[in-house]
DNA sequence: GGAATGACTGTACCGCAGGTCCAGCCGCTC
DNA sequence: GAGCGGCTGGACCTGCGGTACAGTCATTCC
């Protein structure tokens, strides 16, 4: 709250900042702290002053990015359903938009934080695996309820449960990245949305 | 070849087998030497003499891994081949298969070394990318090897690309996974392969 | 029988990263 | 001018990855 002096907004937001490209681009474990502070500018105990450790940053780096994350998938949801009246055709919509949002990523994906904590387990307490744990059902809920709507116009043509098939966005986001990286093929991930989405036309229109 | 001592069936194998364990189960960050060392009753030096250093064990570990993994593969194809003729219900037998394998599995999956060395970067050196780019590929080339026999004689009901279907596979194996360890629904992954199943279904044979 | 080799052991040491403790400082508000 | 938020500075400890190097002991080759 330096508003007046304006010298430094906020440094425990611009360690978050400066911490989740680190952790995205080469993992939790290979972002030092040493280099965090060095970043911002400030000392050591600065940064304990801020996190009590690095757990406390993992936690925090979490929590950031599911809402961040829930704050564009709401955005997205809110521009497809502004284009169509239809649940399904607003969802296959919003895949739509989805997908060339991951797609006109030029590097390769930043990566998801769900799966760095998830490949990183030990580090970390019970509390953030929590946290990712809710956030994960966070988003078979949110998708789960656009399935509802559809399914109450659109007979199910293949048998799904239709909580299988809110996951299975969840699973080929994650699975997506992480193949996308590995290959180092930006594109893979946004193709492999659409043929999600091909899958759910499938599903409700039949081939 | 100390078979005659008979004191200790190979120490290289027995680190590997203690680190991958660990590894699965906590990640390569978490797993110390100290500790492998501790597992197999060696010293440091005696650690050090197998591997020059952690890079390499990662290396050997993701190598040890590529080819059991396609060991299993080879033999649930031809299990698949052997109770059918025509390809696509040789393909589809395959993926029940390998469904009900990892429904199987009492605790969660023990995750996927692919994605392990993905979201540990920074540690690797170039060579241990190549070789999980290489791995992914080969499944590739293999899914996509078997999708061709497919095509040739079910003409596809739905536009889609063949690279990208075999790409889905790895997708959802390796984004249930990580999805099912997450929530810690062991079953999450099986089911998510159950839909992989069923959209290869409706791509050659409609809804 | 002697040399070489493979598979180690033991000891000592280094640098880095995470983490703790604690005293102090500076600007702001009450 | 007292107290608080947001730090700084420095000393110190631990565990881990890694290096260096000399020695050991069983087996194998000539």
């Amino acid at each position: 709250m330096n508003e007046i002096t304006g010298r430094r907004e906020n440094t425990r937001d611009r360690l978050l900042e400066l911490a989740e490209a680190a952790v995205l681009q080469k993992g939790f474990g290979a972002t030092s702290i040493e280099e965090l502070i060095a970043g911002v500018g400030i000392s050591k105990s600065g940064f304990f002053y801020h996190f009590s450790d690095k757990g406390e940053l993992a936690k925090a780096l979490l929590l950031r990015y599911i809402e961040r994350d829930n704050v564009i998938l709401d955005e997205l949801f809110a521009q497809a359903d502004a284009l169509n009246e239809d649940p399904l055709h607003g969802f296959l919509v919003a895949l739509k938009l989805f997908g060339d949002m991951m797609g006109a990523m030029t590097e390769v994906h930043p990566g998801c934080m769900v799966a760095s904590v998830c490949y990183q387990e030990h580090l970390f307490d019970r509390e953030i695996h929590a946290l990712a744990r809710d956030g994960v059902i966070a988003w078979r809920r949110r998708f789960r309820a656009r399935l509802d709507a559809i399914v109450a116009l659109y007979p199910p043509k293949l048998p799904v449960e239709l909580d299988d098939l809110a996951d299975m966005l969840s699973v080929m986001v994650d699975g997506g990245i992480t193949i996308s990286r590995v290959t180092r093929d930006p594109v893979l991930l946004a193709r492999q949305i659409m043929l999600y989405r091909a899958f759910v036309k499938a599903v409700f229109l039949g081939a």
